[in-house]
DNA sequence: TCTGGGGTCCTAGGACCC
DNA sequence: TCTGGGGTCCTAGGACCC
């Protein structure tokens, strides 16, 4: 038995757990550059807010309807997470972070009420941390989603599904009839795994609500659309096709990009802000204990300027032997970035990708015996993992910028390339200096 | 004026090999 | 008058997730 458990508008959630007179007001979350609502409360929902809207679209609410927007603060979202993942993993013997706010657990072979230790699993959560979740139980991880978006929406809309359903629901207690009832109340696109494109294909093949789907041939859906479809309509129908994975691999690829506060139109600038991405996915990649093989980068004008005239070039450029050190990545990319870039364009995005990760090799990785070694000094076998362990820990130690590569340091004062962030929440959590206050 | 960021997996097609 | 067949590997692009 499988069970997930999720965050319900996380971002807003976490962001009210500070400010309680955010509750029962519409309330977004701005992506970075606050350029979409990457997140929505209840409330902003309702006012027809959609996900990945741009916040242009909708800003009109402010005024009109009293909409709150926040810009995103990953940082206190991060540490809320990791707090509530915690709690969750008590309940069961193996976890599965799936994603920021969202876990799956693997329930096998645990005695008593599942409900019933759902909802404990839940009062629990909130009274520790004062997350919302929403908990839904099944026999396959897609039904233990489908189970948690009937918990959720059985919740938000009463009357869409029985209301004993809402918060918690195991859909091993639903008789067949009950089952089906659930499933044929819910759109196919509300599955797992089925996006956009596939629903309007299974639209046209007449399959509109889950139950469609799960009385159609696995097989036969296999064949005409693809095997993850296959494995799908499986999981729906009781058979598990995937297990839950709490020892998660290594990332097979990193990647830093962001989107600018304005256009970038020289090369100077982007050579700082590509070696700032690579400083910061290099500092991942060394976390996770790999090296890169290659660097790709790519830069791009905004599809939306449509009177600009468009270029998004890139480059993997491979290293000669599989690095971690920042200088070896940071001179790759901005060679990388030399060989692409083209004045007369107003640039509005810039990327870093570390790809053909490896894990770094203990003490006999076989040397490039043609590698001309053009490498900085000291960045031979030895030295160089201990000056970035020296760097990183500096970092850890007096914040995340205290030490830089040269060419990634950053000027002084605000940059006009720089992300838009104006509706920062404090850090709470994580800044002493930025520590929740209470007054009497 | 203003439109996110970071991942995974699958597939089709080309290059290459014998 | 004529142009194989079967296999692997790699890559780019698409679809999906949150």
């Amino acid at each position: 038995m499988f069970a997930l458990v999720d965050v319900n508008n996380m971002y807003v959630s976490c962001e009210r757990v500070f400010r309680p007179a955010l509750n029962g007001k519409p309330v977004v979350v701005l992506s970075n550059n606050d350029g979409a609502c990457i997140a929505r409360s209840n409330e902003a929902k309702d006012l027809g807010v959609r996900m990945a809207q741009p916040w242009f679209e909708v800003r009109h609410l402010q005024r009109t309807a009293g909409l709150i927007a926040l810009s995103a603060n990953f940082e206190l979202y991060g540490d809320m997470s990791s707090r509530m993942m915690s709690i969750a993993a008590r309940y069961a013997p193996r976890q599965e972070i799936y994603s920021i706010d969202e876990c799956f657990l693997d329930f096998d072979g645990v005695p008593g009420d599942l409900v019933a230790i759902g909802r404990e699993l839940r009062r629990q959560v909130l009274a520790w941390t004062g997350l919302p979740t929403s908990v839904g139980f099944g026999a396959t991880k897609t039904l233990a989603k489908l189970a948690n978006h009937v918990a959720k929406t059985a919740e938000r809309k009463p009357g869409s599904y029985p209301g004993e359903l809402a918060q918690v629901c195991n859909f091993a207690n639903l008789s067949a009839d009950q089952l089906a009832a659930a499933m044929q109340a819910t759109e196919v696109g509300e599955v797992w795994g089925i996006g956009r494109k596939t629903t309007a294909r299974l639209n046209e093949c007449g399959i509109r609500t889950v139950l469609d789907l799960v009385r159609g041939d696995a097989a036969a859906l296999g064949r005409q659309f693809s095997v993850v479809i296959e494995k799908t309509v499986r999981e729906l129908h009781g058979t598990a096709c995937l297990e839950v994975n709490d020892a998660p691999a290594a990332n097979q690829q990193i990647m830093c990009s962001r989107s600018f506060g304005a256009p970038v139109t020289d090369l100077p600038t982007l050579i700082e802000v590509v070696s700032q991405f690579t400083s910061q996915v290099a500092h991942k990649l060394r976390d996770q204990g790999s090296v890169a093989g290659a660097v790709h980068v790519f830069i791009a004008t905004s599809p939306y300027r449509r009177n600009d005239r468009q270029h998004a070039p890139s480059a993997t450029l491979p290293l000669g032997r599989p690095s971690a050190d920042t200088r070896v990545l940071i001179s790759a990319a901005v060679r990388a970035l030399r060989g692409v870039f083209r004045p007369g364009f107003n640039y509005a995005k810039a990327g870093v990708m570390l790809v053909d990760l490896q894990p770094q090799a203990q003490e006999h990785a076989t040397p490039d015996l043609f590698a001309d070694d053009a490498q900085p000094e000291g960045a031979a076998r030895g030295s160089r993992s201990d000056l970035m362990s020296a760097l990183d820990a500096l970092n850890q130690r007096f914040g995340r910028h205290a030490v830089s590569v040269a060419s990634a340091a950053r000027r002084t004062g605000p940059s006009a390339h720089a992300s838009k962030q104006d509706r920062r929440s404090p850090r709470y959590t994580t800044r002493i200096e930025e520590i929740a206050v209470a007054r009497a």
